[in-house]
DNA sequence: AAAGTTTGTAAAAGCGCTTTTACAACTGAG
DNA sequence: CTCAGTTGTAAAAGCGCTTTTACAAACTTT
């Protein structure tokens, strides 16, 4: 009886293969079938069971996409920039956000569901558990993490953010540097530390070691942080940050101890969240062009998906999209 | 050949249907059988196919999530309570975000999708649209919404929050009250204006029309609905926006033209987003529980798709949760 | 006018599972 | 030692689609 299709078809007086062909585009139906068909599933306002489809296919229009925060205005941009070219191409997006440490067993249950593609964004994956994940014909991209030629994947160019940003710095005349780092073995951060290493190097000058103090990338690590640069003699009076929220932490944390920002102690943050620019004083940051991470990742990935089809590779993708000094008050600019 | 649980049950020398019970925990298989079984599954990495299972079962085991604006603070934190909710009880998360406007064809598309239940945040359906859905079998819950009886939903105490910031204000011995509203009809900037013109009834005052502007609540039309308010005369002595978001772009707009708040002008907000503890003055708000208003609804979904294989109905809910006034500077208080 | 082409449609197989039904092979009771 | 009741497993039907195959009917071509 009546499994949607098959009432479609009855009630318009054809097979249900026919009934497949109108819905699918497919030629081979008289034009005057087709209006009917149509008219029929206008009027039961029937909806393929996407299920079926997908069974029958073996295609499901999804991609998975797993991050470590929603809530987090960094990422919260990239899946939107996800959202955006996946809806545009009418895909669904399934979305887990998981802290770091459990995301493994998301990937994992990811494996089985409806996905044509999986983007991990954030997330230190291994090349092991990505080559699983692809070898069940999922598709997957990077976010802010490369693994080698294999695999695409998209990040901001953390290097040149931050050579910038200490060049910035040096250029205000600052010498004595501090970096509050994000949870110790993440790739950005300690990237961001050698950048700013490199580039204090060729002015002749050095990080100590104990001005590096590592926060874990959310509210109030920063401030926690700063408190033990506070400590230090002498005072630096250059404090890089590794993300934005630390760095307005350390901020309130500067603005607690009745120090100024940016006369006593510059302080610069990294992504260019939207708070940034809403501080007083306005935070100098790098902004990463996170929305267009996340959509051409999307892009990427529903690209591999249609050429898999024709089983015609691409090269891969390692793009290394630019980064922004945005330079507002906290670094000391006017 | 080889469709997966035929590999399993060849290897393990069983047939399909006895690896199925092992797969779905059912009894009638011999200890030893199931150890065996699960051996083979395990060695051969065998995952299940979710396309297969639900077109079986019709069941999904994933929720579906329509919203405005992912990448907005206040409903990037809904989000995470859905997401919470769901992931703990093993459901996906099918998220679309899409403006109110082009979120219709959303719905749509979601009625054919692998879903058990959707959620709708924020975005004003009609009962006919969810009975449309609801009909194909998808239990629908709203959030910041409300549709009579027949369909759950979870919203914030709107009026109680707005009532206690303009108390508070007139305890501030303000007069002179201005609103920033958000697009005209949503209904819960015209709760809060409802609550505020009834409270200020109570004490004899009143809010002339010319003193209500509305923004979109999104960046910047705080700014540009407070600059229409700075050329009112008298000027407000209080101003409310309809969110956090505005009420922060109007304090720049205040702070532009060297206006003190909250010596000249008090500026309250709504919603409590992050933003709001950072700013200086730190903006005095009304606190949405966001993340419960998410987890909740998401609580509510899965509860009535279990339910409803029992098919044991439960009286619907309509959850009204409650704000808390969070008291910073920007109302005047030290 | 016979043979070949195209066009429109139906029938049937299969996608990878779950679930029902059937049935042997064991149990223990009388 | 037989008969009913368990228990473990296989066979088969179906979930709602797509797709391949087959074939009649309508057109060409020579």
């Amino acid at each position: 009886m009546a499994s949607g299709i098959y009432e479609v078809a009855e009630k318009a007086g054809v097979s249900i293969s026919t009934v497949s062909r109108v819905l699918n585009g497919k030629d081979r139906v008289h034009p005057e079938t087709r209006r009917r068909i149509r008219g029929v599933i206008e009027e039961l306002d029937y909806q393929q069971s996407a299920s079926a489809r997908a069974l029958a296919t073996s295609k499901h229009e999804t991609i998975g996409f797993v991050i470590p925060r929603v809530n987090d205005p960094f990422f919260s941009e990239i899946v939107r920039g996800v959202e955006a070219a996946a809806s545009a191409s009418g895909y669904g997006l399934l979305i887990a956000s998981q802290p770091r440490s459990e995301s493994r067993g998301y990937i994992q249950i990811f494996k089985r569901r409806f996905i044509d593609a999986l983007i991990i964004a954030g997330i230190d994956v291994t090349e092991r558990e990505v080559m699983d994940i692809a070898g069940r014909n999922i598709k997957v991209v990077l976010i802010q993490h490369e693994l080698g030629e294999n695999i695409p994947s998209f990040s901001a160019d953390n290097y040149g953010g931050a050579v910038a940003l200490a060049q910035h710095l040096l250029d205000h005349g600052r010498k004595r540097f501090a970096y509050i780092g994000g949870t110790n073995y993440t790739r950005d951060s300690s990237i961001r530390l050698q950048a700013l290493r490199d580039t204090l190097g060729k002015a002749g000058l050095d990080i100590p070691e104990n001005y590096i103090v590592h926060g874990d990338y959310l509210r109030d690590s920063g401030r926690i942080a700063m408190h033990k640069l506070l400590k230090l003699h002498p005072l630096p009076d250059a404090v890089l940050a590794a993300n934005d929220q630390m760095a307005v932490d350390a901020l309130q944390a500067v603005q607690e101890k009745n120090l100024r920002v940016p006369e006593d102690i510059a302080l610069t943050g990294f992504d260019d969240i939207p708070l940034a620019g809403y501080l007083s004083p306005a935070l100098t940051t790098v902004r990463q062009p996170t929305f267009e991470m996340g959509f051409q990742a999307a892009r990427k990935v529903l690209e591999m998906i249609t050429e898999a089809q024709c089983s015609q590779d691409t090269p891969d993708t390692q793009m290394v999209l630019p980064t922004e000094l945005v330079i507002r008050q906290s670094c000391g600019c006017p």
